[in-house]
DNA sequence: GGTTGACCTGGAGCGCACTCCAGCTCCTAC
DNA sequence: GTAGGAGCTGGAGTGCGCTCCAGGTCAACC
């Protein structure tokens, strides 16, 4: 299967003008083009580009993606480094989740202290 | 107690300009100055730093926190759209934690993909 | 009274990750 | 054969959240 540039940004949920973006500075590889010199996205350069907004959504900054990016290019011997690389992201990630959780303790208190406020006045109320 | 801005910078964990850039744009009331003229925040003051900070971590954007912050000018009338508000933040926090677990399963699947890599040339060279 | 260091202001600059634009080509359908 | 729509290129512009800077004030210490 190909895929016009359209479709690829449709099933990768990237824009179009962001899969040119990334092609510009080296995230992902210049695709096909066909007859018409217009980019042609085969099923493995769509993996790619799924993979990548999977660290993206995770917060890989743009040059770290990158840098994986060309290691994946000098294929078995740069695989110790890009499997580093995902273990530290890894960690990084689980920081931010333990992050994000512990910053929703503090929103769980706040809104208790709301709700107490609401508690209250209805007591005034009905008192 | 009050604190200068270096003090309230290091107990909130935001640089000096940013504490200023906060004022600036509406985030923070100016504190109080001292008769030289410097900012001297106050434990309250402090307390809501903190609490922004906790807003900013979990990715509230400052429009938002903007209007947060001037609803609480306007107190009891407007605890309930600052607690609505509060309650639609959580659930961006839930939803956005869910979104890096589902990502993590895509990076252990990856390491994985790279331990087995590592295994089957292991074998190969024990073979 | 001179130096130092923290702090002040208004405004400019920056890094990131896009996003948009003008002006062009190419294919398709009428 | 021409109108429309998708795609092309290089480059400029945007929004966010700071961050830095020049030039000045002020209080404290020697």
């Amino acid at each position: 299967m190909t895929y016009s540039i359209a479709q690829a940004a449709e099933r990768s949920g990237l824009s179009i003008d962001t899969l040119r973006y990334y092609e510009r500075i080296g995230l992902v590889d210049p695709p096909a083009r066909d007859s018409g010199g217009r980019r042609s996205y085969s099923d493995d350069d769509l993996g790619w580009l799924v993979f990548l907004t999977r660290l993206r959504t995770t917060g890989m900054p743009i040059r770290m993606m990158r840098e994986y990016a060309q290691l994946r290019h000098r294929s078995a011997a740069t695989a110790g480094r890009r499997k580093q690389m995902l273990l530290e992201h890894r960690a990084s990630v689980r920081a931010r989740i333990a992050e994000l959780q512990s910053c929703l303790e503090v929103l769980d208190y706040k809104i208790g202290h709301y709700e107490q406020i609401e508690h209250t006045f209805i007591e005034g109320i009905t008192a």
